[in-house]
DNA sequence: CGTCGTGCTGACAAAATTGTCAACACCTCG
DNA sequence: CGAGGTGTTGACAATTTTGTCAGCACGACG
C-alpha cells in the first residue's frame, strides 16, 4: 500500500505550546460567542480565526461542546474577577458609586462578557455556581451602611441586597438591551447617553441608601 | 418512464387555511425560540410539532430566514401590545406601580416573550422599529407626575423617562437572568422572590416619583 | 545526530439541515 | 360530477458541520 500522499507545508508551521495554543482558540471563539452567540462558534470559523485547521481545536478540546465550556467558564470567570476589583476598588467611599457603575458597565462590556452571561442565562447552561458573590458583596457592603446610618430604623440586609440587585440587573440590561431601549425611549444611542443613566442610577441608589438617616 | 411510487397516506390528512396553518406553525417555532433561541428553530424540529413534513414550512414562509423573522416579529408585536396593556390598566392611579410591575413582568414572562427579546437584542436583529413606544409612555405619564407634584424644583421629563428606563431594566433583566442573578445573591430562586423584589422596586421608585414634594 | 513526544494537518466519514420538485389529496365552484 | 386551486408530502440534492484517523513536522533531549 502506497503511503498517503500529503501536500509539503508551503510555509513553516506555526508550532505553540499546549497552552498557547488553546488560549489562541479560546480567544477567538470568544469573539465568536460575543458576537452571535454559542451558536456562532464553529469549529471551521475559529480555526481560520486562529490560522489552524479545524481538527486541532478538536484536539485540543476534545469536541466543540467541550470548547463551547471552556469559551464560557473563562468569560465568566473573567467577568466575575472584573467586577470584583471594580467593586474593590471603589469601596474607598460610597460616595463613589458613579464610578462604581461605570466599572461595573465597563467589566460587562469588555469582550462582550455582559452578552456572554446573557446568553448563558439564556441558554440555560448553569456557569459554574457563583458561591453567592452578590451576597458575599452584600456583606461586606452592608455594615459599612449600618455604621453610617443613624441608628433609628436601620435598613435591613434584604435592602441592602436587593440595591445591589438593581443595580446589576440594570447595568446588565444596559449592556444586553442599551441601545435597544434608548432607541424605544427616544434617546440618542451612544456611549454619552448610557453614562447619563448611569450617573441618574448613581443618584436614585444613593438616595435609597441615605433614606431614613434624614428622618431621624 | 414509470411514476414514482408513493406512499399512500396512512391516516386522512389534515388540511388547514394557510393562516391556521401559518399560525400552528408559529407557535410551535416560538416554543423552539424561547426555549434555546433562534438557533433552536429548526425545520424539521418545528414540523415535528405541527405536526406536518419540514416542506410544509417551506410552502408557508419560503425560507428558514423568513420563518423566524415571522416568528420574532409576532412575538414582539404581542409583547408591545401586552406591555401597553399593562400599563394602561394600571393607570388609574400612580399609587398602583407594584401591580404595574407585577404585570409588565408578567407580559415578559408569557410565551418567553422577555427571552425573545433578549435573543433579539442578542442576535443584532433589529426588530420592527419600536416607534419610541416608551417615550410616548412617558410623554402620557409626565404631566400626570408634575400635577401630583409641588411646583418646587419640578421633575424633569428626562428623569420621568430614566425612571421609566429603570423599570424596563430591572423587569427585562429579571425576566432573562433572574435565577441566575438570584443564585447569586442567595436568594431562594422563585417567583415569590422575584415578586418580592419587585414589590421592593415599587417602593423605591414610588419614592423617587415623590421625592422633592415632600422637601417644597 | 537519532529518536521520541506531541502539536498539527489533509482526507475521509457521518450526520444534520436547508431547500427543490413533481406529484398527490382535499376542498370549492361551476 | 368534472376541473381548478392549493395545502401537503416523499424523495432527492447540496451544503454545512462535527468528528475520526493515520501520518507528518517541529522541538527537546540524550
Amino acid at each position: 500500500m502506497a503511503t498517503i500522499r500529503r501536500k509539503p507545508a508551503a510555509t513553516r508551521r506555526l508550532r505553540r505550546t499546549s497552552d498557547e495554543a488553546r488560549a489562541a482558540i479560546l480567544d477567538a471563539a470568544e469573539r465568536s460567542l460575543a458576537e452571535i452567540g454559542p451558536a456562532a462558534i464553529r469549529l471551521q470559523e475559529v480555526a481560520e480565526q486562529v490560522g489552524v485547521s479545524h481538527p486541532t481545536l478538536l484536539h485540543h478540546f476534545g469536541s466543540r461542546e467541550a470548547l463551547v465550556k471552556a469559551v464560557v467558564e473563562r468569560a465568566l470567570a473573567a467577568l466575575q474577577v472584573d467586577v470584583i476589583q471594580a467593586i474593590q476598588g471603589a469601596s474607598d467611599g460610597e460616595d463613589n458609586v458613579p464610578a462604581l457603575l461605570d466599572r461595573i458597565s465597563a467589566a460587562l462590556a469588555t469582550n462582550g462578557h455582559g452578552r456572554a452571561l446573557a446568553w448563558c442565562a439564556l441558554s440555560g447552561m448553569t456557569p459554574a455556581p457563583d458561591a453567592q458573590r452578590l451576597r458575599q458583596v452584600a456583606e461586606l457592603v452592608h455594615p459599612l451602611r449600618l455604621k453610617r446610618h443613624g441608628h433609628r430604623h436601620p435598613p435591613s440586609f434584604e435592602d441592602t441586597l436587593f440595591t445591589l440587585l438593581l443595580a446589576m440587573f440594570s447595568l446588565f440590561a444596559q449592556s444586553v438591551a442599551g441601545p435597544m431601549m434608548l432607541e424605544a425611549a427616544g434617546l440618542p444611542a451612544g456611549p454619552e447617553t448610557e453614562q447619563r443613566f448611569r450617573r441618574w442610577l448613581a443618584g436614585v441608589l444613593v438616595a435609597h441608601l441615605e433614606k431614613g438617616s434624614e428622618r431621624g
